[in-house]
DNA sequence: AAGTGGTCTAGACCACTCG
DNA sequence: GAGTGGTCTAGACCACTTG
């Protein structure tokens, strides 16, 4: 927080500059977890921006659960530790890159379909609207990791089946070719065991422990936008979670 | 948003007063999915707030996930379906309220004693600091559901041995007798199966598949209280879980 | 008493969306 | 061009915590 100066200029807002830097230094160790962040009040007067700007950076250091408030006190650097991609939505694709894991997948079905019933009622769907199938052994070093089987509204992707290289990162062709950024998702894991057809899928014993996810990604509007099943090897995965005890933060 | 007045006397504030009120209106339908809210300066003229205590109560709005806000466009009702206590942290006595199930346990172990290495970590103990260890079948609508250990820093609950009545609600304890709030859990869940003694208490067979849960509970300021082992029924319990996609929520 | 975060005001300019 | 949300300013009063 010392003589270093704000860039006015910038597209990216002072309150984000701000909050960048803090970050930076409890990366970084500069600031260490259980110490004062410097007051709203300093950071104002010392890079010359108002007290409304300075609070919002450190809301925001805040709710990304770096730092938090005690009125009265101070804002302190949170004590928790922070794992990576904590609570974060990733695509199978990233989630291994972040792992330093070469992904790959071995495709088992992509076409267009019809979906049942579940399907359709998860995607919001008219009456004969179809679908987008695309079913996957998804493979992390060498090993095979889950079955997966994603729908998508067909509607919404025209000529995916033509345009997309199946084994590839399905969120970035969404992204990247239709605008379309997922923004959240509904998830339900289960505690099962893995049928003879998935052992053999997954080169596991018959009868071997097994996650069954249902996933429902959506859109920032609430537009459903992905369905998916899968079933994860129990010896290969962890479901991290970061849960908080009341849902009514106030701003 | 009709001629409806705020108390400018009232402790609550404004911002909240406003938030309340749309929060209302959405959870009552006077408001639908996809509509739109009324914008910040509507607000802020008709309530005769400023436009950004009228903001902050639309930011609000936009953070407990009822509405989302579009640039240029505006602040629209959330189409997403809010299940109750999705991502929120709940006691197993709570968990069980509000399913309308009566919660019963059946203490297997409370005591004090020394920690394994594990759990000293986890709950940031000193050298030779003890715990309050507490094991119980957990019960719900007459059947098991799962084993529960618990450890709590002794030195954070003094004589909750002679005090606590150990079938009871441990959070509520926590809360009322020592002013300790739990605020936030990091969990990681397993897919496994059951072994022999499980089987036993769980009433089912061995080498059904059931959950194993690792949970560390924190106060707000990021003192570890509660460290928890549990293993779930798989047949009996889903995990449900609401991912987004950013972490980079600014403000 | 001094410092802190929580709330609030009354303005301002901007980029964006839509008709 | 009119309306929207995103950012920013320069003040203000309050409740709370600590010395």
């Amino acid at each position: 927080m010392a003589a270093v100066v704000l860039d006015r200029q910038s597209v990216v807002p002072l309150y984000f500059q701000i909050q960048q830097r803090l970050s930076e230094q409890i990366r970084s160790g500069e600031l260490k977890p259980g110490e004062l962040v410097p007051s709203e009040q300093e950071i104002s007067a010392r890079l010359r921006v108002s007290r409304m700007t300075a609070r919002q950076a450190l809301k925001s250091l805040c709710s990304r659960g770096l730092a938090y408030s005690q009125r009265g006190k101070g804002t302190f650097v949170s004590r928790m530790k922070l794992e990576k991609n904590f609570r974060q939505l990733l695509s199978f694709s990233e989630e291994m890159k972040d792992r330093g894991s070469r992904p790959r997948s071995k495709v088992l079905a992509f076409k267009r379909i019809h979906p049942d019933e579940e399907v359709a009622e998860a995607l919001h769907l008219g009456p004969a609207e179809e679908v987008i199938f695309l079913r996957r052994v998804r493979i992390a070093d060498s090993a095979p990791l889950c079955i997966e089987a994603a729908n998508l509204p067909a509607r919404l992707c025209p000529e995916l089946l033509e345009r997309f290289e199946p084994s590839g990162s399905l969120y970035r062709e969404l992204a990247e070719h239709y605008g379309l950024q997922v923004h959240m998702a509904d998830e339900v894991a289960e505690a099962s065991v893995a049928t003879g057809a998935e052992a053999k899928l997954l080169r596991v014993r018959r009868r071997s422990p097994v996650f069954r996810f249902t996933r429902t990604a959506y859109l920032h509007t609430g537009q459903p936008i992905e369905f998916v099943e899968s079933t994860y090897r129990g010896d290969r995965c962890k479901v991290v979670n970061r849960l908080t005890r009341h849902l009514e933060i106030v701003s």
